[in-house]
Order: C-alpha cells, then sequence, then structure tokens
RNA sequence: GCCGGGGUCGCCUAGCCUGGUAGGGCGCCGGCCUGCUAAGCCGGUGGGGUGUACCCCCGCGCGGGUUCAAAUCCCGCCCCCGGCGCCA
C-alpha cells in the first residue's frame, strides 16, 4: 500500500522538496522527514531484532523443565528490559516521524500556477454580463481583460448598495448588531423573505445535484478529534475549528468533514467507485486568522448553510471528476444568473490537503470585486491516507488509497451577499432568481418576485 | 443516565471460564483440472520493516496494567444490542 507523498519522500525527495518550495513554505521540513524516516526505518528494525530473540526464548519455556525455566525466565526479564529501553526510543521517532509526515502539503498539478497569493490566481473562464459601476470600470478591466479574460459587461451609473447596508439599512430584513451584542461580531439574525432564500437556495442545490445521481446525505454536525484532524491541516484546524467544552467533539466546518469520513477505515471494491455524495449542514468557523476582514454583513460569518459535493474515486477517476464538480458548481450559478469568474488558484494559495484548486468567484457591483463562492479541490490520496480510506481491485485483490475530492455547489449566506448586490434595483428592491421560484411558490408567506423592504421594524415582525 | 449482553484478519463465526502466541465457513484473488461454465482440488486474502519466491515484527474495538508469555486475567474509555429512566 503505498501513499503517494511517503512513496515521493523515499525515492525522491528533491522531488518533494520542489513541491514544498512551490507552496513557498521551507523545504527543511522534508529534510527532516527524509532522515527521521530513515531513523525510524532502522530503529524499527533493531527492536523488531530483540522482540524476535525475546519470542523465541517465551516459546521455548513451556517445554522446558522446572530449573531450566528458571533461568530461561531470568533471561527474557534480561532481554525485555533492553526492549523496553529501545522501545522508547523508537516511539519518541516514530511520534516525530508521524508529525511531520502529516504536516507535509500535497503534491501539486502540474497546470497549478505558481506563485505566493492570489495576484497569481489564473482567471479559466467566465460566464454572464458583470453590472459596473462606472467607478469601478478600471478594476473590472483589470481582473477580467488583464488577465486575459474576454468577460461580457454593462456600465451602470448610479452605484449599488452594499450587501451589509441592503441587509440592514435598505431591506431591514438583517440585524447584525444584535447578533453580535448577543453571540458576538460574524453572527446575525435573518428575516423573513431572507430567510426563505437562504432555504430556497439550498434546495435549488440538492434538487439540481441529485437529479444528476449524487447520493443525498444529511451527516454529523459535529466529529471526534481523531477524524477531523484527518481531513483538514493544522493551520485550518486552529483557525477554524470550534471545540465543544469537555467532550472530544468538534464541530464541522463544512459537510465535507463528515462526508470524508462517511467512509473512514473501509475498504471499497473498485466496481462501487466512484461513490458521489451531496451534503447538506449548518457550517461552523472560527474565521480566527481573518482579523478585520468582511466584519460588516454576512459575507464572512461564525455560522452559515452549505450544500457541498463530494467524492470518493480511484486515482484514474479524480480528475474527471474535480472537472465535473466545478461545471456543476458554475450550472447552479449560471441558473442564478450571477455572473462570475472561475479561477485556478495559486501554488501558495491552496491549503496543504489541495493538489488543485478551482475557485468561482461572482462579480460584486457594489464592492467591485470578485469574491469567492465556491471552492473545488482535489486532494488526491492526502485524506484518504489518513482516514485509512481504500479501494480494492478485482484483479489480484490490489489495495490503494482512494482519492477524495470536494467542492461547494451553494454556501448560503454568500450566496445571498452575491444576490443582494446584483440583483436589487436603483429603486433599492431585490429581484429573486427566477429558478428559486419554484421552491418559493408552494409557500404563502415567501416571496416570489420581488424582497421588498420590510416596513415594519425589525423588533416588531 | 442506570442494569445486562456484546465488539475476533471484507462478512459470519470458534477460541475467553482453565493465559502458551488466532482456527473454521462465506466472499474475493491466483493456480490446477476443463471444449466452455459450474463443481472439485491446492494456495492466498490485517498493518509494517526488510536481504522482497525468503525472513521478521506488530495486530483480536481503543488505551493502560499484571506476566517470561494476554484474544484470554485486571482497570479506564468508545461503539453496538436489549431492558428501565428521561426526552424533541
Amino acid at each position: 500500500m503505498s501513499w503517494t507523498i511517503l512513496e515521493l519522500l523515499r525515492s525522491n525527495p528533491e522531488a518533494l522538496k520542489d513541491v514544498v518550495k512551490k507552496r513557498f513554505i521551507d523545504p527543511a521540513i522534508v529534510d527532516e522527514a527524509y532522515k527521521l524516516d530513515l531513523e525510524w526505518r532502522k530503529m524499527l528494525t533493531y527492536v523488531n531484532e530483540l522482540r524476535h530473540k525475546h519470542n523465541v526464548i517465551s516459546s521455548e519455556i513451556p517445554r522446558l523443565p522446572p530449573e531450566e525455566r528458571k533461568k530461561r525466565i531470568e533471561e527474557a526479564k534480561r532481554l525485555l528490559k533492553e526492549i523496553k529501553l529501545y522501545e522508547t526510543k523508537l516511539k519518541e521517532i516514530e511520534r516525530r516521524r508521524e508529525e511531520l509526515l502529516l504536516s507535509l502539503p500535497n503534491i501539486i498539478h502540474e497546470s497549478v500556477p505558481i506563485g505566493p497569493d492570489e495576484t497569481y490566481n489564473m482567471p479559466i473562464r467566465c460566464w454572464g454580463k458583470a453590472k459596473v459601476y462606472r467607478e469601478h470600470l478600471q478594476l473590472f478591466l483589470g481582473e477580467t481583460k488583464g488577465k486575459g479574460l474576454e468577460m461580457d459587461y454593462e456600465v451602470i451609473d448610479w452605484r449599488p448598495i452594499g450587501h451589509a447596508d441592503m441587509l440592514e439599512k435598505a431591506l431591514k430584513l438583517g440585524d447584525t448588531q444584535k447578533a453580535g451584542e448577543v453571540a458576538g461580531s460574524r453572527f446575525y439574525y435573518l428575516f423573513d423573505d431572507l430567510v426563505w432564500l437562504d432555504f430556497a437556495l439550498l434546495l435549488y442545490a440538492i434538487d439540481f445535484l441529485t437529479q444528476r445521481g449524487y447520493k443525498l446525505v444529511l451527516p454529523p454536525y459535529m466529529l471526534r478529534h481523531k477524524i477531523i484532524s484527518g481531513v483538514i491541516d493544522l493551520e485550518t484546524f486552529k483557525d477554524a475549528i470550534y471545540k465543544i467544552e469537555g467532550e472530544d467533539l468538534y464541530l464541522i466546518a463544512t459537510a465535507e468533514h463528515s462526508l470524508a469520513a462517511l467512509h473512514a477505515y473501509e475498504e471499497i471494491p473498485e466496481e462501487e467507485l466512484p461513490l458521489i455524495y451531496v451534503g447538506i449542514s449548518p457550517c461552523f468557523r472560527k474565521e480566527a486568522g481573518a482579523g478585520n476582514r468582511d466584519l460588516k454583513g454576512i459575507f464572512r460569518v461564525h455560522q452559515f448553510h452549505k450544500v457541498e459535493q463530494f467524492a470518493f474515486t480511484l486515482p484514474e477517476q479524480s480528475w474527471d471528476v474535480f472537472e465535473m464538480f466545478i461545471r456543476h458548481a458554475e450550472e447552479l450559478f449560471k441558473g442564478l444568473g450571477l455572473p462570475y469568474r472561475v479561477v485556478n488558484v495559486a501554488s501558495g494559495e491552496l491549503g496543504a490537503p489541495a493538489a488543485k484548486k478551482y475557485d468561482l468567484e461572482v462579480w460584486m457591483p457594489a464592492q467591485g470585486r470578485f469574491r469567492e463562492m465556491v471552492s473545488c479541490s482535489n486532494d488526491l490520496d492526502w485524506q484518504s491516507y489518513r482516514l485509512r480510506i481504500r479501494f480494492i481491485r478485482r484483479r489480484g485483490m490490489k489495495k490503494g488509497f482512494v482519492h477524495t475530492i470536494n467542492s461547494t455547489a451553494i454556501a448560503s449566506t454568500r450566496t445571498i451577499t452575491a444576490i443582494l448586490e446584483n440583483f436589487q434595483t436603483p429603486d433599492g428592491v431585490v429581484e429573486v432568481p427566477k429558478i428559486l421560484r419554484r421552491y418559493l411558490e408552494i409557500f404563502p408567506k415567501a416571496p416570489k418576485d420581488y424582497i421588498y423592504p420590510n416596513k415594519k421594524s425589525v423588533q416588531k415582525t
């Protein structure tokens, strides 16, 4: 059984170093991992030899006469002391080796643009007609034409209201002030039409994906440490994950985590692969590393709903599924009518688990920027190695680690911000995307064509 | 939460009381046989190291302890089943 990264570390450490350099991480960790792995193997062999000696003596003992037996037991005891000593050393080396191996990032696909930050992201395609406020025109062209992307647009002369003000001041359908008071910043109350909109978006996504053969899953919202640390890197753990006090439980930051865990420690016959799931869950994120970014509104919050695509595949299937996932996400956003571009994320911005990542970014007319709505990653065997998720090939019963791919379908609050900015009219109402109406029309109180400002005060609703 | 029963190499199961290093069945893989298939027969089927047709170590839910030796005895935890309690 071989894990891509360990295999590369042993057979070609220089190549692994290149990967690490491309991610702008200190390549010294590769040297250290290489040395420790070697040291571990040597020590393991030595300890195994000692254990063997002890096992030989042990198995002789029951057949010996009493006096002889006493002698051999003494000998075994002496040997045991020595074994304990070297086992302690081995354990320490093993612990450090494991820690280092698990801190190694995934390999990088050859098509990933090399660069330290998002300015190196490579736009690969776009869709829709962006509404560009006159003063944002240069920004828009810099992010499209300037990067070789030909995107349709119309210049507008009125300045759209930002999603945060739209929510709170124009529509009066959200209250982050009160939420901040009772829960903290980055929490929110949403009311009426925006709640309907949240649920309609989720229904739209699961309806779309289940029709394409995905298996629908409502997963656990909390996981044990062992599981969640198998799915994410240390950075994410520190910055995103909430812990339940006094228990070995952590709130998921996305359904990806519980979906990856769905087949933990299993062997999957090759004919069952690929397994393709759509999960729906709330997501809980600390946003510890975010500082003051997007502090207003509901773009970056501690809690939201998300529909997630997730797949387990054979190694040779993963790139096709990866492309399928981003295409399906695109179709969802086309359906909503939100203009977007897809970017190939630069090496320095890839998380440790991903070998390649696409972001789908919607044009936000009030902010004058493209903002991330969807993130689609191929993690190869980075997650499955940690969770020991394997496939078996019929031919020769060969085993290997499956590949895992994950992608957002729709994240509720973020998509709502995109709708608030893109579908507002100069007179301050918001048009409901037509494709969502079928999920709203069965509810008498849900909005149908437009979302209008709340006439009453928020408190009295 | 309490009481009782249980967790064994993909699945089912023996072994546990009485400690001596995991046996059987199914499935699957490889081979033999065969006009083909089936049946039958032989071997393989947890993880790791290595000198890679060989040898060795570790492994019986997880983690400790006792012992020369633990699936087996002791302690803690997790999960499953049944009963009681509680509950949306």
